[in-house]
DNA sequence: AAACATTTGTGATATGATGTACAAGGGTGA
DNA sequence: TCACCCTTGTACATCATATCACAAATGTTT
């Protein structure tokens, strides 16, 4: 990385591109450039020009950039491993939902095993163990950073162990406001929140 | 509303302030500072009395805000009627899990029907009706604007079938990046996208 | 009733994001 | 090989958003 201030609106553009770019690889697109990769997102060439350039000069002038190595450059250099170990908290409704949409695995990693707090959900679910939020510690794969929380209660109680054990990033499926200390990420993901918005935004078109 | 020109940044966090609203009137909290509330979203209290303002004067200087007459006029004014009407348009997993998941009910408003394009999936599912797609036209609710779309293939067709229905909002839930006229709304919820930044800011600390 | 302590709402300002314009330099074809 | 064309990467200008600072207004206390 050429420098350590990425702005956060480009920071949420990149997993735009990476999705796109793979599309792209998909449908046999070996180079594109920053014009039509902007047709096919919506985004202005120059913006995405700028985006990339704060991780390099990955491109070639008078020619665009090469697909398959740009892929490489955002999933080596940005950190998406394809096997991120991500953990999930909370085996209930949702929670089983999400693991059979496993859409995910090979794309940012595979959820490796489950925690709840129920002793009727602990077994195995879809092919993954669910142990019991008690023995975090105990099977938290060493290497993992991630969770995905989809508690029904206790959401702070739950993330505060989580962050005691050592994840500093949590996917929030939860409906409560949840807090953290600073270094650990918190993204929530509110199908009701994303409704509200979209109808303020249909009334004041 | 006073002006036609909120801010897109401000609509963002307005269900923020709606969910934090109700938790607190939940909790017995009757009046609340710009402050307080800042602290429990984690926003700054100066940004909460603009992001008011463009509503109206809400408060009272020297005493804060009525954090019932606040939730009424979000509700009321801002256009979130606990009965906007929506429709599930894909009835797979996803599309079923979302239906059983159903605590926006009450909230945002009910999912009144659903559509799919398998003949499988006809029928009905946890209480929610189950049409074929091409009778979308004869069953969509005469004020139903937005949609919620889970369908696992041609998500643009879809779009612009709803479109042409008179969706004027899209809940997207697809892998797949979609367009839409000048007019129609679409966010999308993308949880690989969404771990995929978690990830990229991770690294990026 | 008057003085005080608070907190709102908003001009003014600083920060951050986006869009414009163009120099630099690699690809392409004669 | 050389000249031309095209696209990148970035300085500069513009626009949007967040923060600061404070006057105006209200509740509270003496």
């Amino acid at each position: 990385m050429k420098q350590n201030k990425v702005p956060k609106a480009t920071l949420q553009r990149y997993p735009i591109y990476l999705k796109a770019l793979r599309k792209l690889h998909h449908m046999g697109v070996e180079r594109i450039m920053s014009r039509e990769l902007g047709n096919f997102v919506d985004i202005e060439s120059t913006t995405i020009r700028r985006d990339f350039s704060f991780i390099g000069s990955l491109g070639k002038q008078g020619y665009g950039y090469d697909v398959a190595s740009l892929i490489e450059v955002f999933n080596g250099q940005l950190g998406v491993n394809f096997d991120e170990k991500l953990i999930l908290v909370g085996a209930g409704n949702l929670g089983r939902a999400l693991m059979n949409y496993n859409r995910w695995n090979h794309v940012v990693g595979e959820i490796v095993c489950a925690f709840d707090t129920d002793n009727d959900k602990i077994g195995t679910l879809s092919e993954v163990p669910v142990y019991h939020l008690r023995d975090l510690k105990q099977y938290l794969p060493k290497d993992c950073r991630i969770a995905i929380l989809t508690v029904s209660g206790n959401a702070q109680e739950t993330v505060d162990l989580l962050i005691e054990a050592g994840i500093v990033g949590i996917v929030n499926f939860t409906h409560e406001h949840i807090q953290a200390p600073k270094g650990v990420i918190i993204r929530t993901v509110d199908v009701v929140s994303t409704i509200q918005e979209l109808i303020f935004q249909v009334n004041n078109f």
